[in-house]
DNA sequence: CCTTGCAATATGTCGGAGTAATTGAGCTTC
DNA sequence: GAAGCTCAATTACTCCGACATATTGCAAGG
């Protein structure tokens, strides 16, 4: 048995608890636990198929009790990315029992290198759905949906996309749209894939400067919706996300 | 409080086992209870804010050990139901932080009076995703993707949608065209919600027999996605959802 | 080839020690 | 005297390790 000092518990000792509780990769033990091995499955340290043998093992491996070894799992197979049965051990599920739409396996997927394809499905399912979004926008909006886009995106004016203040302001314009759609199933669908495509846009700031200035697209949008257009603003919209693919694709290919 | 006998245990008491593990509500004691939390959360009987106050009190009333009751917490934590905070108790977090794509939140949400805005939202969400895959399917589908088409249409002309076959065929046939995407988050997102779906069509079917036959319907997205046309595929399909839609909105009416 | 017994392993249970956050009392200040 | 702040006690979650149980894969024997 290898001592490697996973480092989980070492986070605990070191004191540092406001930081855990705040934003660490999962707040309490478990949720660190979690967020390693979900890393470690979506990376493809793990194949689907494969055990991870020894309730026991991994426990004294990492260092933790068999409670919170255990509790994590639960969170995995919450997930569907593993499948815990007596005597055969945890096995990893095939990828398409996995629900790769929600928030936390997104940021796992994209906690290391991002699996290109699964990036290009991703944005392919976003140009599918925000265009769909942005028309039952321009539909459904009232006076309070335009305020709150006009203030993000004065926000994004302000600040830029290079600022963490202007990425807020262009999630909080996209947030402010789906809203707008009176349509939950779809608010919560593109709020995690949107949150997921920003990691790639941090990965895409740091490739190269931006190569255009996303304000005039953004403005096409909105000015869509004021009108109450509905065909306009899927068709704005969905020059955006094809922009956003192509700028992400080719930092993505160097 | 009032004691409701939860009944948890009595299930086990009775010793038919068999039973709890092979299609119980959840195979396992603390899924049991994750079930009846989820449920009741979904149904509207916990509300957004409410606290499920005490663990040892819970864990008494159900009549099991503080552990399950804790495992089914992390399991409605992982799917963004509740949140847990020392002091303060596990709270019911926003509808918002939900994630009403999750399988087990869909199969909850419908497992008793499925909320009508939801079901709309849903459907909606259908009708942009399933015409767009269709779209993708027509362009991009091989021998192979057609054959598992062409042999579940023949599955459902056998049986009909009034038979749990058929609507295994039924499902087979649009899991086959969302196969021919090759998009995995397509995939996943669609397969849920069609789960989800299925489930308020044996609602419909309680309620009347089936109004139309949808045979034709069906066959004319295969004939598309056969030719290779695009834009004819998305318009069959869409034509399908909307059917689908009307025909469970008004069963939902009466 | 099928059945049966064994053993390995995950699941369920329990109670206690530890820790973090809320609450309210007591104090200080204006 | 009222308002705001500090701090400690309470409270509930969090983590732990050991024990009991049930399921199942595997192998031996019919």
């Amino acid at each position: 048995m290898v001592k490697e000092s996973p480092s989980l518990r070492a986070e605990e000792a070191t004191g540092n608890g406001k930081d855990r509780a705040t934003r660490g990769p999962g707040r309490r033990l478990h949720g660190a636990i979690a967020h390693k091995l979900g890393t470690a499955i979506l990376s493809g340290q793990y194949q689907p198929g494969d055990t991870l043998s020894g309730e026991v093992a991994f426990a004294e491996e990492l260092e933790v009790s068999r409670s919170a070894y255990r509790e994590a799992i639960q969170v995995l197979t919450a997930k569907g990315l593993v499948e815990s049965r007596p005597k055969a051990g945890t096995r990893v599920l095939p990828r398409t029992r996995w629900n790769l739409l929600d928030p936390d396996v997104l940021a796992w997927a994209f906690a290391g290198e991002p699996d290109i394809q699964f990036v290009r499905d991703l944005f392919e399912l976003r140009a599918i759905v925000e265009p769909a979004a942005a028309r039952l926008a321009a539909q459904r909006r009232d006076k309070d949906d335009l305020k709150l886009m006009k203030d993000a995106l004065a926000a994004m004016r302000r600040h830029t996309l290079a600022t963490d203040a202007g990425r807020a302001a262009d999630r909080d314009f996209h947030n402010a749209i789906l809203n707008a759609t009176r349509n939950d199933a779809l608010l919560v669908l593109t709020a995690s894939i949107g949150a997921a495509v920003n990691w790639t846009t941090q990965f895409k700031q740091r490739a190269r400067a931006l190569p255009r200035n996303p304000i005039p697209d953004h403005v096409r949008v909105y000015d869509a919706i004021v009108a109450g257009d509905p065909k306009a603003a899927a068709e704005a919209m969905g020059v955006l996300v094809d922009l956003a693919l192509e700028d992400t694709a080719s930092a993505m290919e160097r």
